[in-house]
Formats: structure tokens, sequence, C-alpha cells
DNA sequence: GACTGATGCTATCAAATAGATACTAAGTGC
DNA sequence: GCACTTAGTATCTATTTGATAGCATCAGTC
């Protein structure tokens, strides 16, 4: 086993200094895991998103993106037609990120209510 | 099928009236996903898991174990000794909740600085 | 018997973030 | 010219986070 392929190893979420704390942060959020998952239904534009996420608000739903386009879990495209369209898509990153997320909100779909 | 079987199937994280909301945002949040990760290998006092999560105040470890404790996901038991001991452990529901948030901690340890 | 130490929680303040809403830009159609 | 559409930013307030200090309890020490 070479050092390489153990590399991964060295982050650890429980670090505070792990620079995997920060997508931590980033998914583990209300917002992020429903956009993530809305996406995983193929490319959708801003308003489409916007309406899935009921209750999100302009502001945060624009910050929400941006700072998935950040961390490289999605692209952001934008269509010089008029009025403009932009739409955005999961990246191979983002489609990783979008397992586990799906998990926990069938988890809780399903826990709810039920004990 | 009868209807009582299709029960969960009324929950929907991406409707903000569901009930179901409030149990994502208290998931899908950096400090409730490492405190039950931290909880998982057994009951565990305070100090202790304040040391676990770096970098969590004790303010906001206590406001995240008790919205734990309140949604049902984990258990505070008060030992009278002195100094008081105090120890929190996972529900059987919070054991279920385990798994989806172990994944998405495994997922992120595994997927940051890999790309 | 006052003094220190350990533990867990709350009180307090500043800083950051979320949320609601209004406004801007750019071009099309009337 | 004027209204309409879409996506984003600006603005303001409310809520949440974070850093610290303080409190209560009582055992052990001197």
């Amino acid at each position: 086993m070479t050092e390489l392929s153990e590399d991964y190893q060295r982050n650890d979420v429980y670090a505070a200094m792990c620079p995997c704390r920060d997508m931590l942060d980033l998914l583990a959020n209300k917002w992020s895991a429903l956009a993530i998952g809305a996406l995983e239904d193929g490319p959708q534009r801003t308003g489409e998103l916007k309406r899935r996420l009921e209750g999100i608000s302009t502001k945060v739903l624009s910050q929400t993106l941006k700072k998935l386009e950040d961390h490289g879990l999605l692209i952001r495209t934008i269509y010089p037609e008029v009025p403009a369209r932009v739409e955005y898509e999961l990246t191979q990153l983002g489609l990783g990120a979008a397992q586990p997320l799906k998990q926990l909100r069938s988890w809780v779909e399903h826990n709810v209510g039920t004990h």
C-alpha cells in the first residue's frame, strides 16, 4: 500500500482545522441537501429550483447555489437569451455527494411521526 | 396494501409545511452530524463530547444536545455525583439517524481534496 | 472553615447568517 | 414609451452563532 493510496485518511471531520470541515458544513445544511437532491433530476434553472425548494428566499437560494458552485459540486451556465436563462447542473462530485444526502432525506421522510 | 402502510409517503422534505422539515433542519447541521456520530461509540458525557467536537463552544454544544433530545434522538441522564455527571446516549431513533449521517461524513472525508 | 478545583449550564455581548422585500439590468412585445 | 420576464443584488431586520465570563455544587486541602 503506497502513501498516496492512504491520502484520504488524513481527512477527519472531527478535526477543527481539517479542510473537509468546510465541505461538511456546506453539505450538512437544509438548503444544500434539498438543492442537490432536486438537481439529481437533471439540470434546472433558477425559478424551477426556487419553486421546488419551498420556502427558500431569492437571496439564500443564490448564496447556496454559489457556495455549491465554488466547491465544485455544480456548474452554472448562462444562456444569453432574453430574458436570461441560467441553468444549474451537478458535477460528478455533486452526483457523488447526492447519494448520502438522498439517504438522509429518505431516512427523515420515513422516520418522522412514526415513533 | 393498506392505507396505514403508506403513511410515510405523506412526509416530503421539499414541502415547507411538512413536519419532517424540522427534522431535516436539525440533522442537516454540522454539529448535529458530528455529535450523533460521536455518540455512536456509546454514551458520553459533556466534556468528552466537547473535546471530540473540536471547535464547538459550550453554549452551542448545550443547544445542539438539547435540540437532539427534544426530538427524541438522544437521552440525557444526570448522575447526582459531585461534581455532577451528565451522560448523553442515542435512542433507537438516534441510532437510525446515525447511519445516513455516517455515510455523509465518510463521503466528505473521502472526497475532499481529491478532485 | 475559607479556598481551590472540577463539571455542566446559563447569561451576555459582538459577529455572522438567514429571511423578507424591493430594486436593477436587459431586451421583447404592445 | 410602458409593461413584462428572469436572475441577481441591495437593504434592512431578526435570528443564530460564537467567544467568554459567571454560577452552582460539594469534595478535598490546608
